[in-house]
DNA sequence: TTGACTACCAGACATTTGTCTGGTATCTTC
DNA sequence: GAAGATACCAGACAAATGTCTGGTAGTCAA
């Protein structure tokens, strides 16, 4: 029937391009066991005009699944973040963790956390944070900053000072800890946007990359 | 540096590979600034070589990632979980979520929690689960169960009944909760296998000093 | 009938693309 | 220095591929 062949157009390309590799038109056409490259060019063509497939012209096995936009991206989980910051550790990475936003916006990485300092916002110790990048945050953001050559977990506050002025410290968020209050200038990595905590190890290690 | 450069090669083919789209070797070329094809072919090859990807001569854009890489997926985030479970309830996704879990070996799901019932187990109010699908779960798994035509999230534990028999209890983790002792059949969704908490993030984001 | 529409076919053309041969410059190693 | 290895360049060719023009057969509705 009419309908029948564009399903298992559609179904044809659906099932490649999920496994990993996009059709070329004849591809498709000695698939569906047509005799012309038109009449597979053609069902693609419906199937884009009616939002089945996306296409990007002229380049070859250009076809997408629409649903690829929401897409998943794949962020280092960063081992130790120790003196120098991220440069440094961005080497010393112990797998890596997927993500629906975009890091090419703004660079995210994920960390492990450590200590029980931040029990009472529900974020346990071996909780997974993911961090936006960024030098500065806001009053009440959970940031990740640097204090004495390693990566913290904290809630900012931004505290009045003597004269108008104003001072960053960083709380904790368990009554055993005590506030972190910096003499200098405080290095914040970057900003807490997600915490997640696994069950079940399903982390990627990777071991070595050329 | 020599390495440098096969390294870029090889983090441009990953990073587009996942993005959705496979390069071709000329892509690969312009985007490295190589005057020549053959510039891009040898890295591609000796990443073959290497067992960084995988090819399939002769095809237009036939690079693959290796099987052991990692890949992300999307899962559907259910918005009410309701009578006659999954199966009606798929058709209402509130969105997708990411995960490195291959999905294909055991369905998964994202849910919302509501509630506070679970407080003291860290997992609060607009938190998102991930679920493995599954009808039964050992004692002090984390579950969704199905109670009153609701999707609840709870300690599932195995209590000893009578005459050698057993029972399952649903135990929140608040102890302004009570237990939830089924009377019939217990129906279990799923064990949760991750929580997640997102903070807002907004796009009109500003940081302040300090 | 006519006209439109759809599905498919036949053949062709210009790019794109994988692949090949050979060359240059710069290293290291013996 | 010679030999080998590496990284890159120059140019080419055949196959793969996207795209186009035009044609046939069937369906459906006015």
């Amino acid at each position: 029937m009419a309908k029948e062949t564009r399903r298992r157009v559609y179904e044809f390309m659906r099932n490649q391009i999920r496994a990993g590799s996009v059709p070329s038109v004849r591809e498709v056409q000695r698939a569906m066991g047509f005799s012309a490259v038109q009449s597979a060019q053609e069902h693609l063509d419906a199937l884009v005009a009616d939002g089945f497939l996306e296409k990007i012209p002229r380049i070859s096995r250009g076809y997408r699944l629409p649903e690829r936009s929401v897409s998943a991206f794949m962020i280092p989980l960063l081992g130790r973040v120790q003196a120098g910051g991220l440069v440094d550790a961005i080497e010393d990475r112990e797998g890596y963790v997927a993500v629906d936003i975009d890091p090419s916006r703004r660079p995210l990485f994920a960390l492990r956390v450590r200590g029980e300092s931040m029990k009472d916002a529900a974020i346990l110790p071996d909780d997974i944070v993911i961090v936006r990048q960024q030098p500065s945050a806001q009053h009440g953001d959970i940031v990740v900053a640097m204090i004495d050559d390693q990566a913290t977990v904290k809630r900012l506050r931004i505290v009045p000072g003597p004269a108008g002025s104003s001072r960053a410290e960083l709380h904790p968020e368990n009554p055993e800890f005590s506030p972190i209050i910096p003499e200098g200038d405080l290095h914040i990595l970057g900003k807490v946007v997600e915490v997640r905590r696994q069950f079940e190890t399903s982390v990627f290690h990777e071991d070595s990359i050329p």
